[in-house]
DNA sequence: TTGAAAGCGTTACCAT
DNA sequence: ATGGTAACGCTTTCAA
């Protein structure tokens, strides 16, 4: 049973498709009288007007695109959470994709958003694409969209798009100055994945913080973990059970915080008073386990939102001079950070 | 500057816009010579077709549809990743929207997924939706969709969808029976919502599975937390400090754990010494915590992956019988349960 | 205040 | 094997 379409409505409210158009729209003038007749028809006749119609006649959809690397991330989620609401709040309708850090299904993403013809993009890309051809073929397709595009959390140097994300290196400052602080005299860390500017941006702040309080950073005290769950669990078990470690750890993101953790339980390590740390980005109900967890709020929720500001503030202006929202990241002490005799 | 159209292809190849399409969906007769000429121009001028006009002339949209309660919930995420998953896999594009267990955005996320006229639906209702005018307003709002839609999660009586869910009854039993195992010779339950169907379903195993042991739940052993973390907080809360309390409890989801653990941890009960318990749903990064915690895993992934496979098979085959498809949780024991003397 | 008709970018039918 | 053309459901312009 087909949906009633806006011919209908007019046949059956004895008017023409540009009045029912007029009404749906409530644009230009309809009489009050024909206003309600017509109203009453499409409510008889559960009339929603095809939004794909109207994208085609408007040439312009009502859809915002979001693709971010790992739907099942908490740190993702809370930024899909902050973008929804104000999608919703707009009236808008979110079309996502995940490309699970994949260069490739993230350019399939990018290709589904532009054959939407998307109203604009919040984009949080999957790689930096420092390189060619990869950075070319980004570039293509980034021309491709005719709305605006924004960053979010991770930037994207060579493309001069508004950007909302974290202060890496501020964040990476933090946390090692609070575990200079907190006493600690020699310092690690579980570093980001190399490739990606926000992974070098918080191990240089850490850098910096441990240089101004004249304990360099060590190169063996660096722990690849990439972002990766596993792969930190792999290199930190291996780097305890070394030995000779710093009392305190600055780790990337809530990924690394598991791996870290695991290992540290399996190396049977307690936090803190084995081996401390300062981490980026909360953990889901953290505070019940009786953990110690010191971290970084990075306020995921309300970046979403800033990114769907930033990307509505485009729309009303498109001329207007490109933004850069740095957040500063609040440290939340939770005792993991803490210095044992 | 203006997206590329079949027109501008067909210009620029020198053929007619029928065979340019023919290229596009790789359908009816098209010399290889031609294909060839016309994918090359469709390469140099980075064509993409748009989804609206193919939308509006096919009669059907490559968008799949995904209404949830809560986009931040971490037992949603999974299961949101299941569907994202499958919805890639198959060429399709999602559309998702958040509900936020509020009837009156469920119905506008309903609307909006009309108006998209997406392929299929997948939908977890923000309500069981029992009492009229709700039900009727649902049912002409369900009426609309002219795809199959498969209900996830939280089935809805009197209505026959194709339905992917949980063995909530025998999850409450399973919970109860383990308490029963170690030892436990009072039960208690942070009930979940008593609107919803799952929550009365899941008290009822739990109801079932005391009553054979012989120790039939008590009233005031019954915690109404309504899968909610605040009200199971201060619930439990005021129930631990009542005193004369069970020795365990079932918790009817991820949000009870949370609330009913921090109630304990304010309470300065430990677990499972002073209180021990088994809950629904795990928690994301669980294991870290040395916190034991017992759970029934319900396969979100999983059960998001199935529900995209119910409507493939309707899409394929409209006049299959229905499908209801009940998922029995896996019991996973981490020592929560465990009863001391 | 209203309606007829053109146009949006595709697909699909029908000729050729 | 190819192309012209009429839909598809809506918006918008223009005339009335």
């Amino acid at each position: 049973m087909r949906n009633a379409t806006i011919g209908d409505i007019a046949r059956e409210a004895a008017v023409g498709k540009a009045t029912v158009s007029r009404v749906i729209n409530s644009s230009g003038y309809v009489s009050e009288e024909t206003r309600r007749k017509v109203v009453r028809v499409m409510e008889r006749l559960n009339y929603h007007p095809s939004a794909a119609a109207q994208t085609l006649s408007r040439q312009a959809s009502d859809t915002i695109g979001l693709i971010l690397p790992e739907v099942s991330n908490q740190f993702f989620s809370e930024i899909l959470k902050g973008v929804s609401e104000m999608v919703d709040e707009r009236g808008y309708t979110l079309m996502l994709s995940s490309s699970e850090n994949d260069p490739s299904r993230d350019f399939r993403a990018l290709r589904a958003m532009i054959g939407q013809r998307v109203r604009g993009l919040v984009y949080i890309p999957a790689s930096d694409y420092t390189e060619e051809p990869l950075r070319g073929q980004l570039r293509r397709l980034l021309d491709q969209f005719s709305c605006p595009i924004v960053l979010l959390d991770r930037p994207l140097e060579a493309f001069s798009f508004d950007t909302v994300m974290s202060d890496n290196l501020k964040g990476g400052y933090m946390a090692a100055r609070a575990l200079v602080r907190a006493g600690h005299r020699r310092i690690g860390v579980v570093a980001g994945d190399p490739d990606l500017f926000i992974g070098r941006e918080r191990l240089n702040g850490v850098r910096q913080a441990l240089r101004e309080s004249g304990m360099p950073l060590r190169e063996e005290d660096i722990i690849p973990g990439k972002f990766d769950e596993r792969i930190t669990f792999e290199r930190a078990l291996e780097r305890f059970r070394q030995g000779d470690c710093p009392t305190g750890f600055v780790l990337s993101n809530n990924l690394s915080a598991f791996g870290f953790l695991r290992a540290a339980e399996k190396a049977k390590l307690r936090i803190p008073e084995d081996v401390a740390f300062v981490s980026f980005d909360k953990l889901a109900g953290q505070e019940l386990y009786g953990l110690p967890y010191t971290y970084l709020d990075r306020h995921e929720t309300s970046q979403g939102r800033q990114a769907m500001q930033a990307l509505f503030r485009r729309l009303e202006s498109p001329d207007r001079p490109v933004e850069r929202i740095v957040d500063p990241p609040d440290l939340v002490l939770k005792g993991s950070e803490r210095r044992m005799p």
